[in-house]
DNA sequence: CGCCAGGTTGAAATTCTTCAAGACAAGTGG
DNA sequence: CCACTTGTCTTGAAGAATTTCAACCTGGCG
């Protein structure tokens, strides 16, 4: 009934994905430094989905006992830890509004301002952009789309003026349009 | 720091959604009997999303001093109450990939059989189905599909020999390869 | 009887995928 | 330092999946 651990990431970029079979693959959240995952994992016997890095990461452990102490004597600690899973479970419902009900444009637009907003949050993006360690095929699997149908809305984007997107970082040019 | 409030669905059924501007919407979320809902959702300030029944529902409300006891005091049903939020997520996970990366068919066999087993889990499925109150329209905003491409594709399933849909009750002819 | 929501159909238009090939950049071994 | 491999990005063109529009059908219900 104890917590039986919790990863938190310092450093770097990570996934949660699930492959089907047949090779195909989802990517159905990210990971962002500061951001916990497995606070209660082990409770179900299985893990369902596969957590993957997509740059190099850092990674500390907290003891379950920790946990479990920070919860009981720490309110306001247990009170934010809540918290984080109820961001989760909202963030992933948007997840599946962006795949079940956008076009492929607004699919990317999308999960750019997301990541715009979270990377800013945690003091990793500028107002211009951030480093976002991923290949085109990655944001396919993200988005739901091809890789050759992804990288023409991705030219799309670039040819509107809103992003810039090389060498692993990607830059905001126009971000009022792009969240619009 | 408490839960503010719980909802129990004791008869009917639910689902959570969100409308996005231009009027299009997503289920992201179905509430069957047993379902338990905003377990902490108040630690938020502001609701994400809609949750609608879509037949008559019988509901409970359980007061907030309540569940908190019932946690402090009964390990068995806070453990079991936290793992409902992990099914939870678990599940909105299986929809992401389910609308991300399933033709139109396997989304549709993918749904039906996910609530075949919910309902058959508390009794309100028999091996041969059960009633899903729901319009295409309803099915098309859960799969991302539009009204008319889901009305096409459950004919290739009855067309198939896999499912009957009529009046409100879905009938399953042959549940091995539906769930292939 | 007539209305109405929901279901069904056809056809055209659009979006997206697939296949297949070529360009490019970075890294490796000789 | 060069040739070579490898992974990623880009492009074109054909074809499949899906949406849209618009019409018509149907059964339940006031």
């Amino acid at each position: 009934e104890k917590p039986k651990g919790v990863f938190l990431v310092m450093e770097g970029f990570a996934c949660r994905h699930k492959i089907r079979a047949g090779g195909r693959r989802q990517i159905t959240a990210y990971l962002v430094p500061g951001d916990i995952c497995d606070l209660d994992v082990a409770l179900l016997g299985a893990m369902d989905h596969t957590i993957t890095t997509l740059s190099t990461c850092s990674v500390v452990r907290i003891e379950p006992d920790t946990v479990a102490a920070l919860m009981d004597h720490h309110p306001q600690v247990a009170r934010a830890l809540r918290m984080t899973t109820l961001v989760d479970e909202a963030t992933l419902r948007e997840w599946v509004v962006n795949v079940g009900c956008r076009s492929a444009l607004e699919r990317i637009a999308h999960l750019f301002c997301e990541l715009q907003i979270r990377f800013h949050a945690v003091g990793l993006a500028g107002d211009d952009g951030f480093d976002l360690p991923v290949t085109q095929a990655d944001l396919a699997d993200t988005t739901g789309l091809s890789s050759v149908h992804l990288n023409r809305t991705l030219q799309e984007l670039r040819r509107a003026g809103l992003i810039a997107f090389r060498g692993k970082r990607l830059r905001i040019l126009d971000w009022p349009r792009l969240r619009a």
